[in-house]
DNA sequence: ATAAGGAGACTAGTATCCAAGTTTTGTCAA
DNA sequence: TTGACAAAACTTGGATACTAGTCTCCTTAT
């Protein structure tokens, strides 16, 4: 008794527009018309005008009736609002999950902590990344708390746009996995105050990043 | 140069809706078909379609291909997921609101506080509520983080439907009048811990209830 | 030269038709 | 009575024609 969900065009043009929107291959204040992007894809202009729906409930783009529609620009307000919101979910998780702490968990959390060692030894930053996208996963999970994890990915996602403006690829993977180290060891002591003012520090390290994408684009800002 | 939206008969279609949804007045497992909510409303299919698919957004609509759409039931987890980012922005807005405390806003914070006194004098329920109301946005507002309430709204209105199923209109004003003047006074004392702590008790208050339902309740749950 | 005005080329919203899949229903046979 | 099976009556998704508002640019008059 399979749920099937049928993939449909809308589906389709959604995915491919959200992709290009936030890999920035289509910059923001460009001017997306239905027909035009109908004609690109193949479709009618109906499930373009769902896909543009959809995008627009994700503030990607800017719908006014009886006017272009256009990839919406950056806002300072939105951003910090979704740092916010990121920090908020990712300190309670941090609490709940303590909460639950035991030998296993924390076994696991190590088996990363020493893949993330091997990648940085290695040189190997994609391998990296992926690490780190699963500790922070892991903490969720473990925590009994998956379902926050896309919570907390919408928030992040929509930052990430933002920081693909500033090319550095930083090297900094060591001084990452120092914090996520130190992250560990607060939940592995059960000291909340300490692994949430890690993971607090952890993710302002990207404060300076964005007050400088800030400064040197501001006609990508609102 | 005012930036008025015109209200399209989506938009009109989709606030009746939701209205219906969240009030209850359509109950969880109800089948909607569009071409039946395009003839009580007197309008063609297609807005009925948009409002749909922003319901299904919203997470009030189970909408499935050549299948019937209908009123999503309760999930346990995403009420508990709502809860939990709720839990967790307030906790975090709180924190940020002491940062930046003042003998000013400690005032407008017990000017708000003495009102409720009075509705609770009064007997007066609907002020107590608007109050209460206030009382939480007030603390967004004054911390500096306004958009941040919308994003525990969104979260609240998700539990408040599922609530609406216990009729208990209580009166527990005065214990709910009690556990905001802790919080403001943590937040007037600048203890982080003790004003995060009564406001985590303050938003538990609902844990029972909740349970309750859930068990008096299990037909509206998935 | 400049400003007002209008035509036309845009825009998105709505109505309606058709396609494709699901569910219900009713008939007929065992 | 009950089962199978076929047909009809649903469902939503997609395509397209039409409506109405907005913007741009060119013409024309001052």
């Amino acid at each position: 008794m399979e749920d099937i969900v049928r993939r449909t065009t809308t589906d389709a043009v959604y995915e491919k527009l959200h992709d290009e929107i936030v890999s920035l291959e289509i910059l923001p204040g460009t001017k997306l018309s239905e027909t035009e992007v109908a004609r690109r894809f193949g479709v009618s202009r109906q499930p373009v005008r769902n896909a543009f729906t959809r995008l627009g409930t994700d503030e990607l783009l800017v719908i006014r009736p009886q006017k272009a529609t256009e990839v919406r620009g950056f806002s300072m307000e939105r951003i910090e609002l979704a740092r916010l919101v990121r920090m908020a979910v990712e300190l309670e998780v941090v609490n709940r999950a303590i909460q639950v702490w035991d030998a296993t968990r924390e076994a696991k959390l190590a088996e990363n902590l020493a893949l993330q060692e091997q990648a940085v030894r290695d040189g190997d930053l994609p391998a990296f990344h992926a690490l780190d996208y699963d500790f922070h996963k892991l903490i969720y999970v473990l925590g009994g708390h998956p379902l926050a994890f896309e919570v907390m990915l919408e928030c992040k996602q929509k930052v990430d746009r933002l920081c693909l403006l500033s090319l550095e690829k930083g090297s900094e993977a060591e001084a990452i996995l120092a914090e996520h180290r130190e992250i560990a060891a607060g939940m592995a002591s059960g000291r909340l105050e300490q692994a949430q003012s890690s993971m607090r520090k952890h993710l302002s390290r990207l404060d300076e990043t964005i007050a400088f994408i800030h400064e040197t684009h501001p006609n990508y800002f609102e």
